[in-house]
DNA sequence: TATTGTTATACTCTATAACTATA
DNA sequence: TATAGTTATAGAGTATAACAATA
């Protein structure tokens, strides 16, 4: 998997030079993304979830009573590409939703036992298979890394 | 810009939990590089160039005479989606393509004159666009930064 | 008037299969 | 037979506009 023995025209393999792209930290953010999105995708997939239902599942279950509205701000997903997510959910039986009395707009969303489940099995899954690239890291680094991704998102340093 | 002060039914804005996704490094890579990406997006955009393009364009300037099957595998791009890309920049004559005189079905890729200056121009902006969110970290924790994403992608420790 | 959930739609990215010309 | 570039196409994911119900 993904060795770098593209053939030259002499037959020899090519070492690609990069003097920018390497530099650029969306780069080389994404490429880190690639090696570890597949992997979850695919873990995730077995059990016929996608990543985005598998993280609204999650977060309905930490915010019991959350509404989409709410799930689409701290997933960053749109309200109107939330709706099929949400109906799979609960086609599945993962998660009930239920009218606001106060507020009859809004539909408060609770995972059922079934949902807890299976996102405790998927969630050890989905770090096992993590684990085959974090696990390149030693643990000091992965704590380090971890933190260093909390100050980009704009955590102010310890 | 993200600011999450969702009103829950109290009127009081809710804190979002979280006991699963945030130790997910491929979530946490997903929101860091979403941080970045639509940075990037914007000002190559102004020029007209997509992500994928500015990142052909500039390995192509860093490896003269690059051919389309040693990009895709480069950028891991497919073969069939670099075509547009490469097309694109043709038209544009930030690049030319000729003829491999030894293997006539490969095609030697090399930037123009316009082409470096695009990708020069380009760059400074960029690295200003990631700036607002790399400048988060100091000198230190970038360069850590920058040495653990290697790390992930299977360079060995020092 | 504004907001919530919804529908419809479009656009970009990405993936796959099959073709051609060359090797 | 295999490979490089290409075409066509399909599938995700994502973004926008507009609507009904409710506030």
């Amino acid at each position: 998997m993904s060795q770098p023995d593209e053939q030259a025209e002499d037959g020899t393999a090519r070492i690609i030079e990069d003097t920018v792209l390497g530099g650029l930290i969306g780069y080389r953010l994404k490429r880190a993304y690639m090696l570890i999105q597949p992997r979850a995708h695919a873990v995730l997939a077995e059990e016929g979830l996608r990543v985005a239902s598998f993280s609204c599942l999650s977060i309905i279950i930490d915010n019991p009573g959350i509404v989409q509205s709410e799930l689409s701000d701290a997933l960053q997903i749109e309200r109107s590409n939330l709706v099929v997510v949400i109906d799979e959910l609960e086609q599945r039986g993962l998660i009930s939703r239920k009218r606001v009395p106060t507020d009859r707009r809004r539909y408060a969303l609770t995972a059922t036992l079934r949902g807890r489940h299976m996102r405790d099995r998927l969630t050890k899954k989905t770090h096992l298979a993590e684990e085959v690239i974090f696990g390149r890291l030693n643990q000091e680094e992965r704590a380090q890394f971890l933190h260093l991704l909390e100050r980009l998102e704009g955590r102010p340093a310890r």
